[in-house]
DNA sequence: CATGAATGAGTGTTCATTCAT
DNA sequence: AATGAATGAACACTCATTCAT
């Protein structure tokens, strides 16, 4: 949850037992697997046998660790949202008292940052992979609560008689939607340096409007 | 398509052979029913001989319009994104000669109105139905055509020195992903109308700093 | 059903419809297929696929006309006991007027001869096919309320004093068992006829004492 | 085995080995839970790890002491059977030199007596489990033996003429699915030592006519 | 001997697609 | 063209069985 996470401390255990360590690597190695079949083949020729195959585990293991195909998806898209989740909570905290401008500089670069690691694989999740009640969507809803929070708490910043509402809504989608494009999408003129720089500049010029 | 075409001019034959208008027909009973369904199910719960069905054609006739499931689904992308691009390229030409702020607020409402039909429809087209290389994600470039194309003839109301790419980037995507984010999202504080009026001042504030 | 039936009254279409009759075929042939495959093969080898390939459909066929594996195994149990149900209806109808001892007769023919054409079916059926709630037990309940009738239409015939129930419910079981056992059982020494000496015998020798 | 045990003597050592005795505990265990899985669900929903874990033994003890599945449910008839065969036999012995009703009668008593811990066994392991080779149709066999020589034992009480085959063959099926019926059958009005007596009656009548 | 996680062959079942009518 | 019964390839998923610990 990316909001109403007060404490962000750490797990008591460093050392979790060696069963749910196994567990995780497996789940890791299933939906890792998914991703690479994913970046060849089309979501509906996608089996479970494949999964497991490409995992490195037998098809009976992958049923232990999740109820049934679609649970497999529901989970990939869950590891991403809650890596950004993550990312952003992380972020929004090392910048409590940095001004407007660090803040959404900070957001920017974690949100591109975020998806660094593997630039195509938020296209492909998004486009295919079905998740229309997976939770997904309500990224852009806890979105839009770190952003209402992050506005509020800097009121000098901003000119007089501004909706929090509509300056939250616009800021956080600008700052989602654009990150996202600058990865994946072209203008080759461009680099990510520049287009994190507009990026910037547009939310910053439309906060201060 | 959006930028490359030339002439806009209606089809000379205003009456089509009975043969093409029942075909017409046939298709959008298909790929409306597809959009009924989609509503209801989840995509990989969907059946053709559930969409023939619901469409009140057999099965065989369903075949004889697509040549496989999958071909349903790619048309009926291409028939949302042909509408969208239809009226952004009629949007484009009614204001050549409108001032930067009058073309923008006709696209933001060209956008907007272009989904207030089915305004779930998008959201259940682009989360639910995998289209990683129907030609879909390439709307985005089209739109940044089109937006470099508006910001170019418009050079008076820029400062100097913007680049035209970074410009049309930002703005394009701006315009795009804040519309459907207006209708798709909640903040019920506010009204669409409110919603188009800051996606506006985002994007001026954004091409006029 | 047994009892219960008032008119025995033909269906009026002699001919049914050309799809009924192509229904009633296949159904038929997948029994068939069962029963030989049960002959060779335990029950729990039995695969579906392995019916349909028998049974000459394809096995898409097969689950058009049975929801699942076990609906098969519960036809063929409902084919057998309405074969057996039917002949003792009309047994009991042809013989209304005949002696107790005639009529006796007749069921003990009826009982065996309904089994002659595949002697083992019975005894595979009722050992090697689960059958706990097919409605397969209530048919001892059927045969005892025939006997029921049966005997006390001959009040004649038996001594007094003896309780209705109680005969019916020996003579029905002795019937039933005697008759299977007759089959299915070997003392070589005894020929099939002389065996439906002995059980009409012993039904009478006990309802007569 | 019935029949051909001459010295029903008890085992010298009263006192097993513990590994023997824990080993025989575990197989009760085992088939218990089968009883119990039996009563509730299915035969083909029935699984190993299920029963292992109603038994409250680990899957693979299991697999210590049943080769397959199959082994646990020809075991499991394999109890019931020699428990009939062990009574029966004793009953035999015990009457040697009781007339011909007081051993009928004892007879009867036996096997109603055998299935009164749990009355609703045998017709679960008879409908629900699947035993065409399993020996347990021997049974009938061996019953038929012994009242083979139980009848033979006493030539005085059966009228000349008599074939000894026929008689043993009647009197022992009437037995067997008398007294079963009598267990698993309804006729509410009449009580279980109601039955037993028509049932001494029919088989005396049948063997005095 | 006991355990129970892991295995993977095998099964029931579905559903995209065909084609005879 | 239209139909929809029939097909059978292919898949999700189970569960009997093993074996390292």
């Amino acid at each position: 949850m990316l909001v109403p996470m007060k404490s962000p401390g750490r797990r008591k255990t460093t050392r979790r037992k060696p069963r749910q360590r196994r567990a995780r690597q497996t789940v890791e190695a299933i939906l890792d697997a998914v991703v690479r079949i994913l970046k060849r083949e089309r979501f509906d020729t996608i089996t479970t046998n494949h999964i497991a195959e490409v995992a490195g585990v037998s098809i009976g293991s992958l049923y232990q660790y999740f109820p049934d195909k679609r649970a497999i998806f529901v989970a990939l898209h869950g590891r991403h949202i809650e890596e950004i989740d993550r990312r952003i909570q992380r972020t929004l905290v090392e910048n409590a008292s940095s001004s407007l401008e660090g803040l959404l500089r900070a957001m920017i670069d974690a949100m591109i940052d975020a998806h660094a690691g593997d630039p195509a694989l938020y296209h492909l999740l998004s486009t295919e992979v079905p998740h229309r009640a997976d939770g997904t969507m309500d990224f852009a809803v806890r979105l839009h609560g770190v952003f209402r929070l992050a506005i509020a708490a800097r009121p000098g910043e901003l000119k007089k008689g501004r909706n929090l509402d509509a300056l939250a809504f616009v800021a956080a989608n600008m700052v989602e939607s654009l990150s996202h494009a600058a990865l994946s999408q072209r203008p080759a003129t461009l680099s990510l340096a520049d287009k994190k720089k507009e990026i910037l500049r547009a939310v910053l010029s439309y906060l201060h409007s």
